[in-house]
DNA sequence: GTCTATACCCCGATAGAC
DNA sequence: GTCTATCGGGGTATAGAC
């Protein structure tokens, strides 16, 4: 059984994780992470010796797995998708407000910085995407939807979700995420 | 009347928008930018004393009135309000593949880097997404929508846009857009 | 695996001639 | 308004002892 114990490796990837979501990619420096994660610089190229790429990558599939986490959380909480999906909102938006505003989708903007430039990057962030449309897809399909609809609604689901955490994170303010909500469930509910 | 020479300072602001909107803020450096608005080093600092913050705010600017442009575009090329709405997600669609899936929306990476952190950019964010918002519900006032409806969808709409813009761009697709269209017309549909 | 020191480069910003 | 030179600092990455 694995110790539970957080080992080096781990500690760099969070912080990489966290420093990505609140700075980006070119904004965020290896030498600050490896002070964040309290790790010496020779460290963190002991376990990435593909550099800042290979650690933003790392970091990409952290933040993959976490955003999923609470997709999962939200969906989970009602049998209706369209009061599942709100869920979702609700649970960015208290995240975000608790962050002091600063913890938004924890790769976006990494994404954007990288897209046609950091091919590792840019597959882990495919794969994220694909991740959680998948997540919401199985969602729908479970509550009944068809399967044509349930893949393209979950991802204009995903869209709207990241684009709203966007406007809400700019405008320090949860009503872009709440009407988002909102006007999801009505949307899902011209399927039923 | 104006000379419509394009002047220095012009193709300063001009370079600057498109550098932000591919590279974003921490990725663009200012001599880059001198250089790919053929203007020396020390005009740039004559024209934007505030340096690179001022700089980006104004280049903010100028991609809040290209976006709004091409907002109003597809918006006039319909009465019917659902359907307007999808020619501008075609519009994207459009130009972010001829552009090789490089042009995304002008600002979107510059304001997820600099939120929280420079004020100045900051504002200059807050106002573009207020505009575009209020382009899109000037169009669903015109075609009869309620006050409060016409205000709340046209922040859905914005913030759907952004998130299938982002979605479409890093997946090399139309499909992000052209779904998501598809959906807010149907979403708008059901409030006739 | 961990640590320090350092090579090499580019960053934003400024000074001051023209 | 335009230009060049330069300052001080920080960037990524590597070397090599322990």
């Amino acid at each position: 059984m694995k110790t539970t114990t957080t080992g080096t490796r781990e500690r760099i990837v969070r912080a990489t994780s966290r420093l990505l979501q609140r700075q980006g990619y070119e904004g965020t420096g290896i030498k600050q992470i490896s002070r964040e994660a309290e790790a010496t610089l020779g460290s963190v190229y002991h376990f990435f010796p593909g550099g800042k790429q290979e650690l933003a990558a790392a970091a990409i599939r952290h933040g993959d797995l976490e955003f999923a986490g609470m997709l999962r959380e939200g969906l989970g909480s009602s049998e209706d998708p369209a009061e599942a999906v709100t869920a979702c909102t609700r649970l960015l938006a208290v995240a975000l407000r608790e962050s002091g505003w600063q913890d938004g989708c924890p790769i976006t903007s990494t994404a954007l910085e990288t897209v046609g430039r950091a091919p590792v990057i840019e597959q882990a962030v495919v794969e994220a995407f694909a991740n959680w449309r998948a997540v919401v897809e199985e969602k729908l399909l479970a509550a009944g939807l068809g399967a044509d609809d349930s893949r393209e609604l979950a991802a204009t689901v995903i869209s709207a979700l990241e684009g709203a955490e966007l406007a809400a994170q700019v405008a320090r303010s949860e009503e872009p995420l709440h009407v988002t909500g909102k006007h999801l469930a009505r949307l899902i509910g011209t399927y039923r």
